[in-house]
DNA sequence: TGTTCTTACGTCAACGTTGACGTAGCGCAA
DNA sequence: TTGCGCTACGTCAACGTTGACGTAAGAACA
């Protein structure tokens, strides 16, 4: 800046006007010192600007999402995308697999680069080392999974009211022996859809079968696999209920390979991309992810722009979206 | 970070070195510190760090791809990060969605940034207006298409020879008839697939048809229309060619339509997750994405450490995976 | 004519941090 | 004792930029 001050010959606070496109510089100095800019190659350092400025906007959000490369983090991440780059937002994603450690990490990297904002996507339970984050006024908010112990925004979908829509579709088609695959014990989205295929076959009158009810199923492979010994069970399943798209993926893949994909209902819980040509098309519990993203970035601005008030927790609905494999009727039991 | 200093009765140099974990400081100092900084909740500027330090690194590194939420640039996404965290880089994702202003808006905003690298999936044509950023000395890294008027690392997928190989095997199955369908006229990877598409025909003595060979195909809704023109045809083709992802799941969403799709043969450009669950299942030319995502990476690394020497230009073949889709023959056709 | 206002600049310090360098105090060898 | 080296600090300026404020010259007005 300074080099290009001397070229244009002017002073440096007037090529910062330049620059920043303030008034006070005639069109002839103008044009002298973009001239000189162009010359010398010169290229403005925000980091300085941040610095200098008093209001301080890194214009960084740092994204912080199960895995950018699942079908899910990244509709996410695009839908957050498009809701803050017209505000000059840029996002900074990273994947947390899971990992609290890697969670609180991030975090503080976030931190120590003045991000604006953080959009999260927890692999922790406990939110109290956010706390001093939100009393010194960094917005945040929480998708997907709820904050603990810590007031801050969310949006979350119902996974209670979706895990008990799918299980009681399938009730009512008939089936009685429905078997649940679910994510690791301890994340929240799992729990809770647990809780509504529970509390779906308890409105049925329908008496709870541990054994239909497996947990800590990671990865397609494991959910392959666990398919295929509840298939024999000496009372198989009559229809699955998949806790999560890449369990859905599993389990589709066993009943494949056990030829049974016309014989076992199915219902997965999250859309994917082809789904519906799948055979049979995969009946699903759908979040809207664009909307979910859009949402979370409206609030994120909301509050960057100085909204108050207690936080707000949208919780948006799912929907059953019927394609075929939840409307398999229950099979006479083979012996 | 004066007021840490005050507070635990030292300089603000000595903070700085606690902070940064030189030495030259006592086990004492290096306590009172710590606990002044944690009493005060003092955040470590990464920004002014960066400004002052001279080898300036920001750690920031910016991935600008198609669209992050489509599976390709995901996965990307994802192997880049695998790749750079360790490094303790992080990764700036922007989707382009082959807008060249885009392209150059968020460019200038990373160089404004001082972003230590640049992987670039570019949607302008022409790269000179990177010239000034390389001779400066930014590390770039072309990924999927190659850089123009531009002297930088590239790695890119051998499109010509993933096409022929596709052509060449369904010609190998005994079509004749096989049409393609490609994106937008002047995206790089979609002229040399369709050249790869003709230099097969060629090899092959089969006359190139003109009707077959469809352009500018946009979004899948697209595809669906065309493909579906395409089976009203007087001689319609007996084999399609899906020159990319979406393309792909437009042409088999119009066959199932159409009732056809066990009769006519696809073959698509790119993988996706649940390709070997669709009926058929579908035959695709894979490119490994992973392997890209860590070659980029790792490329990028390399160059951030001072490796010198010319660009690199890595092409990575593609490989046929055969499903189902395009090992189906050739049917009579309907008269 | 003098006075005030406006425009187009320039000067200086500060943002939070760290590199370069200075110094006090102590141990230790000659 | 002197002199040297070492450790553990402190001082100061600078990184690139901009906010606050100052000023000279011309315009506008009474």
């Amino acid at each position: 800046m300074k080099d290009v001050a001397r070229l244009a010959g002017v002073s440096v606070k007037t090529v910062s006007r330049v620059v920043n496109g303030e008034p006070g510089a005639s069109a002839a100095v103008r044009q002298r010192v973009l001239n000189a800019a162009e010359r010398l190659d010169y290229r403005h350092n925000l980091g300085a600007s941040t610095l200098r400025r008093k209001d301080a906007r890194s214009g960084i959000v740092g994204a912080l999402l199960q895995d950018v490369g699942n079908s899910y983090s990244a509709g996410l991440l695009r839908a957050l995308e498009d809701a803050l780059r017209p505000a000059g937002l840029s996002v900074l994603a990273a994947s947390l697999d899971e990992e609290p450690e890697r969670e609180r990490d991030i975090v503080s990297d976030l931190v120590a680069r003045r991000a604006d904002g953080l959009v999260l996507m927890p692999a922790t339970h406990r939110h109290e080392y956010l706390i001093s984050e939100r009393r010194a006024g960094l917005p945040m908010v929480f998708v997907d999974r709820r904050p603990h112990g810590l007031d801050c925004d969310s949006v979350t979908v119902d996974n209670h009211g979706g895990a008990k829509l799918a299980t009681t579709h399938l009730l009512s088609g008939g089936h009685r022996r429905i078997a649940m695959l679910s994510d690791l014990e301890d994340i929240e989205t799992a729990v809770e859809r647990r809780a509504g295929y529970r509390a779906a076959l308890d409105d049925a009158g329908v008496e709870f079968a541990p054994e239909l009810l497996v947990h800590s199923v990671r990865g397609e492979l494991e959910a392959a696999r666990t398919v295929t010994a509840l298939l024999h069970l000496a009372d198989p399943p009559t229809a699955i209920l998949a806790g999560r798209n890449i369990i859905t993926v599993g389990t589709v893949r066993a009943l494949r390979a056990a030829g049974a994909q016309r014989e076992i209902a199915v219902v997965g819980f999250d859309d994917f991309p082809l789904a519906d040509l799948v055979e049979p098309a995969l009946t699903v519990i759908r979040q809207d992810v664009q909307r979910i993203g859009a949402e979370v970035g409206r609030i994120l601005l909301d509050r960057l722009n100085g909204e108050g008030g207690p936080p707000r927790h949208l919780v948006i609905e799912p929907t059953l979206v019927q394609r075929g494999s939840g409307e398999i009727p229950p099979q006479q039991v083979s012996r």
